[in-house]
DNA sequence: ATAAAAACGAACAGACTTGTCTGTTTTTTG
DNA sequence: CAAAAAACAGACAAGTCTGTTCGTTTTTAT
């Protein structure tokens, strides 16, 4: 049983806190290892190397992401409000992690040149969250044709995005906040 | 005369190339002094450290963003042309770069604590065309309150970071395209 | 032409990097 | 209880990193 082994636990809680704080790059496999207690050998028995760990990470981030968002909207009723939640879910995110930007771009713009493996599980996540988008505006009461329904889904997914980046880049939540009102204006 | 030497426009010149292809972090100094063809000496004359190198790389950056745009808007008239141009800008930076995503942004996610005076140019710069965005909007025939004006300068600036975000995940120009679209049916 | 300034090549320091290997101890399993 | 598997601590390799310092050569300015 090596999936669900205690070294690999507590290497991916680990990782999850320092990549995020750090970012890859800047944190060592030494690190991990002092703050993961757990032995070297023992890591690399698990992760052959440091973007197998990198992998796993993602991974890890997208199932946590998406069951942790299913918990978040527990008690709202699918339809525009689970598809708010979205703004929601990401401010609380967002204060909790100390506006460093979104998990899986932080990644993608850290390492330009990463493997096509990593670079899908990014791609695989923002492709479910605009499922998701479409899904929940197809529930609306207001008649869209298909055409309409796409544009709309892009609309939204790119100001969930594009407040993200700014959230970021000024410490506060305010722009998701903004974004947020602005999609609800466009779904009524 | 430090400021237009020689040794730093070469260096300069070197570091937009390579810390857009491969990250700060993955471009060391050896490699800088190697392909701008400067001694290391001269090099820490011009930059006492690594990240006087990032500072300088982004206002310069900065700069050049601003005076190309500008050539790039050569013959468009202001209002709805230029802001659209945006879009038909970043298209052009992302095809020819690679789709390796925004300078800037890239840069403050690939060091989540990066100092505060760079990232200043980084809000700046992001300020600066949210200012432009207000200003041609309020050139447009249509009437709009100061709110109004405010809250699609917003949207428009949203779409594109947005679009940008995920033209970079897909390496594709599409998502700047459609972003585009739906900011000019926004804007009539 | 001569003096000052700038750029040069290259060695060097010291710390850090990922990853390997050895032998021991703990845990799990039959 | 004994055999097998897993985790352990820690030394080690080989290379990289940023930054310093040397004496020499080239460029610039008076």
């Amino acid at each position: 049983m090596k999936e669900n082994s205690k070294v690999r636990h507590r290497v991916l809680d680990t990782v999850t806190r320092l990549f995020y704080e750090q970012g890859f790059q800047a944190t060592g496999i030494n690190q991990i290892i002092e703050e993961s207690e757990v032995a070297k050998a023992s890591l690399y028995e698990h992760f052959p190397s440091k973007e197998d760990i990198l992998r796993a990470y993602l991974e890890d981030a997208t199932a946590r992401w998406r069951t942790d968002f299913a918990a978040f909207c527990n008690d709202r009723p699918p339809g525009e409000k689970t598809l708010l939640a979205l703004f929601d879910y990401r401010k609380q995110r967002a204060v909790e992690g100390g506006f460093k930007g979104c998990t899986f771009v932080r990644v993608a713009y850290e390492l330009p040149n990463l493997d096509e493996a990593s670079l899908d599980i990014i791609r695989k996540h923002k492709a479910y969250i605009k499922t998701m988008v479409k899904q929940h505006i197809s529930l609306l009461p207001v008649r869209r044709s298909a055409r309409e329904t796409e544009d709309l889904a892009e609309m939204i997914v790119w100001l969930y995005e594009g407040s993200g980046v700014q959230s970021s880049l000024e410490r506060s939540a305010h722009p998701i906040d903004a974004a947020k009102k602005i999609a609800q204006k466009l779904l009524s």
